[in-house]
DNA sequence: TACACTAATCGCTTTTTCCTATCAGTGTGG
DNA sequence: CCACACTGATAGGAAAAAGCGATTAGTGTA
């Protein structure tokens, strides 16, 4: 049974006339009987009771036609499908992120996504820049997120800056230091430090980062203290304990007991770069699609220095 | 686009190895990656991502892919539904019928039918007979039903006796006649008639049928009060204003303000048949289940004669 | 009774699908 | 580092299928 055979079989079933119905087609009258013959053969039913006065549906004929016409509705759906998802307009999409405190993009970007390609699926998976990239690998997520040099990018992944926010010091509103209108890291330097790792007993990107800018300005800090997750280290943060670096654009920003501070030097470094990952053989216009209503959402801090 | 190419997309889609796609399909290879190459020529759409290392599917493909498996799991049930309905196992069945409180067998059939052939959809229409002939003459209803002799048959109808039902005498429960156990018709002769019609100034088979009983027997009625509507006829028949002749199934029987009295006679002619009328063309396994199991619900009265 | 119309059949052509054999790459193991 | 097993693509001819024109058989109508 192909396509043809159920075509065919609609337009004599809609004309009930086997020479019309093959003009419509644009065959010989004969070649539809054919098929239709043939048609009935493989199912073993009769769907058409003809003879040379004309045509009828048999009731097996009225139901086959109910279920044909939705067949051939779908099969006209399906090239469609095929065709909005070659152009990332259709399709499934999973995003592997993290550090919406850190970094926080993501809503934002997700809303304005939805809004521009409504019939695309996105999945969000939350998932420390560590097990992103096997992932990536797999399939299993088809983009990916970290903070530019958190860690090394395997040579399959593709990469591109989708971000740039400067560094701000995070504490709370009633902190000593909130007083001031930008902090230098020497003041920072005494300061108990803080910031948060996905799961306990993981590596923080976020230290890693933390102390990376530290050193890059030859300020050296004691110790950092780790917390796992996002809501305990908000809430450390919150009851004055300690203070964090974090880029201007996260979420902690949003949150009332919580003032961001600028710092007081204003050398290019003191900015977070957010890259977006995926897989260079993928060719994914879906992919493209995310990253370019990303990069346009995205608030990308005027460089001050 | 045929069913082909979507199969053999599948199986590709599926084993992402051209080679076995091909030996699990039972077609040599190049002609698997032929029908592929032609199907994303159809849709301008690379479906495959594939080299000389292997076989990936594009995003494209991936949404293809789904769409495609309902087109194909729908195709297998469509031929599923063309022999069920052959059978006469599934389908629409629309019939027409009239004079429940008359004949009133169609609550019992209707619920044997539906408990044995569940996936038949059955559209009842309640219609007189003379509504009913031109209705399956056009196909509007698959079957109807009559009162033996009621009105003639078309030659384009088939017809079969499907019950038999003695004839009696209804009228109020404190009827004086009720009084007795049986009814001659001499009895009746006198009595204020009744019979009921579908609709306002057209013609009652009910009384023809009562006419035609009495003249039977050689008994002479005077007049026979027609009264449109079934609920109408109920409730003068309820109020004691007269009698009617109905068939002992009839649903007027289940009503406790009325009571049924047979007749004194015994003649053969005291049964009403109901026959089911269908086009002879029509050749439907549908009809032919229905009317069986009819047969067998119905209550089939034992001649006394 | 002729005529217009129905669908089916016949013999042949055209188109499509399929096959075998081969090729051009890629990844792997000795 | 080179064979070897593996991938999918290509070429040319064979087989199958679909299609065509002409014709036939049958029905309904004027």
């Amino acid at each position: 049974m192909e396509l043809r055979h159920l075509r065919y079989f609609v337009a004599v079933a809609e004309e009930l006339n086997f020479r019309k119905a093959a003009e419509q087609l644009r065959v010989a009258q004969p070649s539809l009987s054919s098929q239709i013959k043939d048609l009935e053969f493989e199912l073993g039913v009769r769907l058409l009771d003809r003879d040379t006065g004309g045509v009828r549906l048999t009731d097996a004929g009225a139901a086959f036609l109910a279920e044909v016409r939705q067949i051939l509705a779908r099969a006209g759906q399906a090239v469609v499908v095929a065709r909005e998802a070659a152009k990332g307009r259709r399709g499934k999409l999973t995003i592997g992120y993290f550090a919406a405190i850190f970094m926080g993009l993501m809503p934002g970007s997700l809303k304005a996504f939805r809004e521009k390609y409504p019939d695309v699926e996105v999945e969000l998976v939350e998932m420390p820049i560590m097990e992103q990239l096997p992932a990536l690998e797999s399939g299993a997520i088809n983009i990916g997120f970290m903070v530019a040099g958190a860690v090394p990018v395997p040579p399959s992944l593709a990469q591109a800056e989708v971000a740039r926010a400067p560094i701000r010091v995070v504490m709370a509103r009633g902190h000593r230091l909130a007083r001031s209108k930008r902090i230098s890291m020497e003041q920072l330097q005494n300061e108990h430090l803080l910031c948060f790792t996905a799961r306990r007993n993981h590596a923080s990107v976020h230290r890693e980062i933390m102390q990376r800018t530290f050193a890059a300005h030859g300020v050296e800090v004691k110790s950092i203290q780790q917390i796992d997750g996002a809501d305990a280290f908000t809430a450390t943060l919150a009851s004055g304990l300690g203070v964090s670096l974090v880029a201007e654009s996260g979420t902690l920003g949003q949150s009332p007991e919580l003032v961001m501070r600028p710092l007081q030097e204003t050398s290019p470094d003191l900015y977070l770069t957010l890259q977006a990952l995926w897989r260079k053989d993928q060719n994914s216009q879906l992919t493209a699609n995310f990253i370019e209503v990303m990069r346009k959402v995205a608030p990308v801090g005027k460089r001050r220095g």
